[in-house]
Parts: C-alpha cells; structure tokens; sequence
RNA sequence: GCCCCCAUCGUCUAGUGGCCCAGGACAUCACCCUUUCAAGGUGAAGAUCGCCGGUUCGAAUCCGGCUGGGGGUACCA
C-alpha cells in the first residue's frame, strides 16, 4: 500500500500527570499534518497495567484541548481506525505475535525474571552487551519446564537475525544508525504487547505516515524495522525529536522540574497559545527568525529540516518573558476572563477592573495577579510608621501629608484617577513637597507597600471610604509612634 | 561496562565553505523616561563557534580522533 496521505499520532501513555513533552509532539505533528492537509491522530498506549493510573487518560484531553491542540481521531472521538486504545486491540497484536511465531521470525520464552538477570548481570560482568541467551529456542514447553529457572507463563521474543536492518533515514537527524537489537520480548506473559509490536501494528493499521517521538526511541527503531519487514509491510518515515532536558541537562522529568507536568502551565496562568509559541522554540526555528508568532505561522513554515537535533533546555524565564507579550496583547475583556480563575476574594474582578492597563503591564503569569492586588484585602495591617518615613519627608511633615492627603481625598469628585492626580499635584506643590515624596507616602499609607499600580488607580479601585480610613490609620500610628519616641 | 545520539554567548537559537575576528531573543548590567514597581527606549557586557589534527586558496560550516553532555541497555513506555 502506497498512500501518500499525512497521517501522524501522538501517542502517550496514561501513567500519571500529562508530560510537557506529549504537548510539545502534539504541537508539531499537528502543524505537520494541517500543512499537509493530512489527519493527527491520538493513541493511548496502555499496555502497561502496572503503571496505569486513574483517570491519568482524561487529563491528557483535559491538557491537550485546554492547549488547543485538537486530534481528529482517538478514544474519546472515534474514527475509521479504531479504536484507539491499546487495550481494546490484543486479540490483534496476538495474532501477529503467533503468525511471527509460526513464520520463525519469533519463539516462546519461559525464562522467570530471576533468570534474566542472572544472565545480565553475567554479561555485565564480563562487559558483553547484554542479549537474552536464546536459552528457550527451539525447545518445546516440556524439554524447558525440566530445566531451571522455568516460569508457567510464557512471553514471545523476537529472533533477531545475524544482519538486522540497523540504519536508518531520520527526517531530522539525516542518515542514522542505531544498536544491535536484544532478541526483545513482544508478547508479555499478561497477554499484553510489549511498546514495540503494538506501535509496529497500531501505525501501519493506522496508516500513520510520519512517525515521530522522542530521541531515546533511536535505539529501538532496528527491532521496529525489522517487524515491518517480517511481516510485510511498508516502514513509515520517522522522525526523532530532540529531548526536553532540565537545567542539569538530564532528560526533563517531573521529579526534577515542575514544568515537565502540563498541568503546571495551567496551574501558573500561562497562556495556552504562549505556551505553544514557546514550545515551537525549542530545538525549531522560523525562517526570518522571528520568535513570536501563531500557531497558523508555524503551519504555514513548519519544514523539518528546520529542527536542530540538540536538546534544549527549558527556559522558563523565556517562557515568563513570552507570556507576558501575550498578556499585554490580550484585550481587556479577555484579560479578565483569563485572570478569573486566579482570584482568591469575593469582589476581586470588580475591583481589578479599574487596574487592567497597569495589571496586564506587570503580570507574567496570571497567577502573580492576586499578589500584586493584596493590598485590597489588606485590613487592619495599617502602615508600618518606619516606613512610612522612610519616603522623603520629615516626620511632621508625613503627617501632615497624610492629614492633607485625607482631606483631598475627601473632597476630590468624582473619585477617579485623573481628578485625584490633579488636586494631589495642586496640593503637594503649594506645600512644597517633593512630588515623589509626597506621593510614595501616600501609597505606603494606603496599601503598605513600596510597589503598586500608579498611585492614583490604585487607590480609585480601593474606593474612597476604604482609602481615608487607611490613611487616618496611618497618621494615627505616625503619631503614636512620635509620643511614643519623646 | 556496552551501544547510539549530540556539541555556536548563562539559556533559546541564526548560520549548511568566503557576506561571520559569528547575528537575533531571554536573562544580566548601565543610562533615559518616571509617583513606586513595571512597561517602554538607548546602550554595554557576554561565544578563542568543546579540544586536537586533517581537507581546502579559504571552515562555525566537510572528514577523523579525543573530551564533554545526553539517551538506551526491562515481560516501562
């Protein structure tokens, strides 16, 4: 069969939190397969029902739509090729893995665990790469069951022949060589396949085209190819991707980095189509060098050979820079629909309403907006008066200000930025107060902090009654804190 | 140990024999702007293109070796 139709997948396995880089395949091939006018298709592998965890499958969906990288076939939506869980396939797979039986291309192997290694650790010793023995061939389960380290349940191996395809061409890396292959178990003793029959077997019912994964697959594709070979079929092409690494440089890896869990982008108030913009950066390149740009542009340039085949380290500190200029270009509106799920109190949004322009300026993860508006919900924790005096004035004069400050704000109407800045500058300038002096006491008063939005959104979004009884509280404490000093 | 992959500023990268004594971005630093913090603007610092050999009139770009990093080495994917 020759079709030249695109047709990639992803294909992650349901064992925990979704991992960043099952996003950071999604987001090529399915730019990949929307250039080529071609289908991107998601599988779950879970034929590891040791490590199979709960629900870990819906979270996969969950990450991958809420970065909006939809599939056209999978578990959860059907398609011609179905289905598309692992799980629901075995009588395939085990009909292969018998047919590879009867072809001679594969024997039965009741060699308990213990066994194995034994003979590992043997091979390690005498520093032999380490193959599986071939102990079980061409015996029969009764000669074998006579002989030590017999198990009941029997897996089936591939026998690997003297000359085994070892080369292969890599859309990325170019002509690529990979190891010897052991004669590697296919058919577990569960009745389950192993990653490489299924993955041989699901892509070609499949018709996958391209077939792209992680670098650390290098070493298996020989064992691979020759399953395509053995049972007659066409090799897709292959493409191995670079490995997300830590800052150590190790394979990224939840243990070691948070963001190696998908969930924690979301979990921060990174943008999804941020996220994506800084995923196509890793190891790949525009053209014109440009390093923003929409997944659309990515469609529209996506080459192959555009990838470098080093492991980029992921730079999260790029990753903050990115979504910032996608925060800022967000409008209004949607700013705030965003910033919703990071509220923490009752009332925030209407509020944060009046600060939007400055919020959007100084947020680089959505989740950094309720600390940078805490000072509404700051009560009862008025200015300390040490720092209060510490922005330039005397301490008489501070009071004085405050005192001043009180009666402006007052009086000011409406009470909104642009009329308060007014009569503050008005005011302040007849007194002969530093602008800067006089402004920044004002807003340790009224929010007890150093850094906030400009002063006067600041305090239009903390409303007049709650700014005056701030600012009282405040010349209070300045003053107790004089008598108390005499 | 054995096998495979990789190697340009701290980080992400451009670069496919001369345009490069290496360009951009993030981060860093300085200055400007400024009511703070940001944002923005300007500028600086930062890479003997891992090392050694070779090919060539000419190498970051091609070849070999070394070193370093990573990955694989499972009845895990």
């Amino acid at each position: 069969m020759t079709s030249h139709a695109v047709r990639v997948r992803i294909a992650p396995s349901p064992t925990g939190d979704p991992h960043v880089g099952t996003a950071y395949m999604a987001l090529f091939n399915l730019a990949f397969a929307r250039q080529q006018g071609g289908q991107f298709i998601l599988r779950v592998e879970d034929t590891d029902r040791a490590r199979l965890v709960e629900g870990s499958e819906q979270e996969i969906y969950r990450s991958l739509r809420w970065l909006e990288l939809e599939w056209d076939e999978g578990p959860d939506r059907g398609g011609p090729f179905g289905p598309y869980r692992q799980s629901e396939r075995l009588p395939l797979y085990q009909t292969y893995a018998r047919q590879l039986v009867e072809l001679g291309h594969a024997y039965e192997c009741w060699c308990t665990p213990e066994r194995l290694e034994q003979v590992r650790a043997e091979q390690r010793r005498q520093s032999q790469p380490p193959r599986y023995d071939r102990f079980c061939l061409g015996k029969t389960r009764a000669q074998r069951a006579t002989e030590p380290g017999f198990g009941e349940r029997s897996v089936v191996r591939m026998l690997i022949p003297d000359s085994p395809p070892l080369v292969f061409d890599d859309l990325i890396r170019g002509e690529t060589h990979a190891p010897f292959p052991d004669d590697q178990v296919i058919l577990k003793s569960d009745g389950f396949p192993t990653y490489h029959l299924a993955v041989v077997v699901d892509d070609h019912e499949m018709r996958i085209s391209h077939v792209t994964r992680g670098e650390e697959w290098i070493s298996s594709t020989p064992k691979q190819l020759l399953l395509y070979l053995w049972l007659g079929w066409e090799p897709p092409k292959f493409a191995h991707f670079p490995l997300l690494r830590n800052p150590d440089r190790s394979k990224i890896s939840k243990r070691k980095n948070p963001a190696a869990r998908l969930l924690w982008f979301r979990e921060q108030g990174y943008l999804p189509a941020a996220l994506r913009n800084f995923l196509a950066l890793m190891g790949w390149s525009m053209p014109d060098g440009r390093e923003i740009f929409s997944f659309d542009d990515l469609v529209e340039h996506f080459a192959w050979e555009r990838f470098s085949p080093v492991g980029p380290i992921f730079d999260v500190e790029k990753l903050d820079w990115l979504n910032h200029q996608y925060i800022q270009a967000l409008p209004d509106e949607e700013f705030l629909r965003q910033a919703r799920p990071f509220l923490l109190h009752d009332g925030e949004e209407e509020a944060i309403r009046r600060l939007i322009a400055p919020l959007k300026e100084r947020t680089k993860r959505l989740a950094d907006i309720s600390e940078q508006v805490d000072f509404l919900y700051a009560e009862g924790s008025s200015a300390d008066p040490s720092l209060l005096l510490k922005q330039g004035l005397e301490a008489g004069a501070a009071g004085e200000a405050l005192r001043t400050a009180t009666e402006l704000v007052r009086t000011v109407d409406p009470f909104e930025p642009e009329p308060l800045e007014a009569a503050f500058n008005a005011e302040g300038e007849r007194r002969g107060w530093k602008r800067r002096s006089f402004l920044m006491t004002v807003r340790v008063a009224a929010t007890g902090k150093t850094a906030t939005p400009p002063l006067f959104d600041t305090l239009a979004a903390l409303g007049r009654e709650r700014t005056i009884a701030r600012l009282q509280a405040a010349a209070a404490h300045l003053d107790a804190a004089a008598r108390a000093a005499r």
